[in-house]
DNA sequence: GTCTATATCGCGATAGAC
DNA sequence: GTCTATCGCGATATAGAC
């Protein structure tokens, strides 16, 4: 057997999300995450800046993905058409058939004070992407960022749903009914 | 002297604002804060639950700010009607006056990546609260969600085109752009 | 890989307010 | 005297330096 096992980097992060889900967030140190995949505490550190980022590694391909989608996207759409053409691909083909894995996520996530502030952290992330995303299109950068903050709201709430519901409604079904009601609110169609 | 010197709290933030624009974030230690509030390291950690803590001590009376806010407004207003004339009295009665705080503590915060992700944090429990003030208003639970994040992004994209700006122009008018780009974009009027 | 700074927190003792 | 803020000591884990 090598010295190095290969791929250290996910061995860490399946230990990590097992250590986790047994025995919690906090109560998981670094030195057992590394002791279980089978490397050093100072490892660890290596691939990881930090405890939290085991459970975020996935974060560093979204900024690529997101531009790849929005690019597709006919340059004549409207950024609500944009923003729901490109939600409607991520559930589809990023999100379909990982509703287990999300929920596992999830629960982690909602443990722990630290992590639930890192999720928010991979929102700015996304945002930024699609802001960019919206100003390659030529928006404005008014208009971009406003869309941006409107498509990973409209995005968050929805997966936050679809969650609950685990999984009985198809996402692209909660995403339109989102998208549908920030038209209604935005277009102030909702006198009381 | 007594033990006591009052208001070890305000203290402790004025020891620390000073001590991180001097410094740094990350090169003042919590001791330092500690000694030039004249209280302990251990006090410290009282007051705040962490080194972050100690600059959005603010945050615990939004919930409060933001409902008296909602409930003075006019219960046959659109959600979108709130948002503008809550705003506009967050914009004049609370931030007014503020620029040079708000200016300072911006950099503070835009230095570190921890306290980038604490502000994070504070725009989600304005979120909380202001989703809150929806449901009370009668708005079903999707719609006021969707409101709530919607009213967060212009009010945080208009804080920082305010602060870039150096308040050149009013925060007010600023956020009647923002909203009416909103409009725009989600009434789906921005053919390209 | 080793060493170390420092954030963070638990616990028991104590000092002053009321 | 009770109550609470503060202190002092110590332990542990993260995170970064060497």
């Amino acid at each position: 057997m090598g010295r190095w096992m290969p791929d250290a980097g996910e061995r860490l992060e399946r230990a990590a999300f097992e250590l986790f889900a047994e025995q919690g967030f906090a109560e998981t140190t670094v030195p057992q995450i590394a002791e279980r995949a089978g490397l050093t505490t100072r490892s660890f550190f290596r691939y990881y800046s930090d405890k939290r980022e085991v459970l975020f590694g996935f974060d560093e391909h979204l900024p690529e993905i997101i531009a790849g989608i929005m690019a597709e996207a006919d340059p004549t759409l409207s950024p609500m058409d944009v923003i729901r053409q490109s939600l409607d691909t991520v559930a589809t083909t990023q999100l379909a058939g990982q509703l287990d894995y999300l929920l596992a996520h999830r629960q982690i996530v909602d443990s722990d004070d630290g992590l639930r502030e890192r999720s928010l952290r991979k929102q700015a992330i996304m945002t930024e992407a699609i802001e960019q995303g919206f100003r390659q299109r030529g928006l404005p950068d008014l208009t971009a960022t406003l869309s941006a903050h409107l498509a990973v709201a409209v995005f968050a709430v929805s997966v936050d749903r679809w969650l609950e519901l685990r999984g009985e409604r198809p996402l692209t079904e909660l995403v339109h009914e989102a998208l549908d009601s920030v038209r209604a609110v935005a277009s102030g169609s909702l006198g009381q």
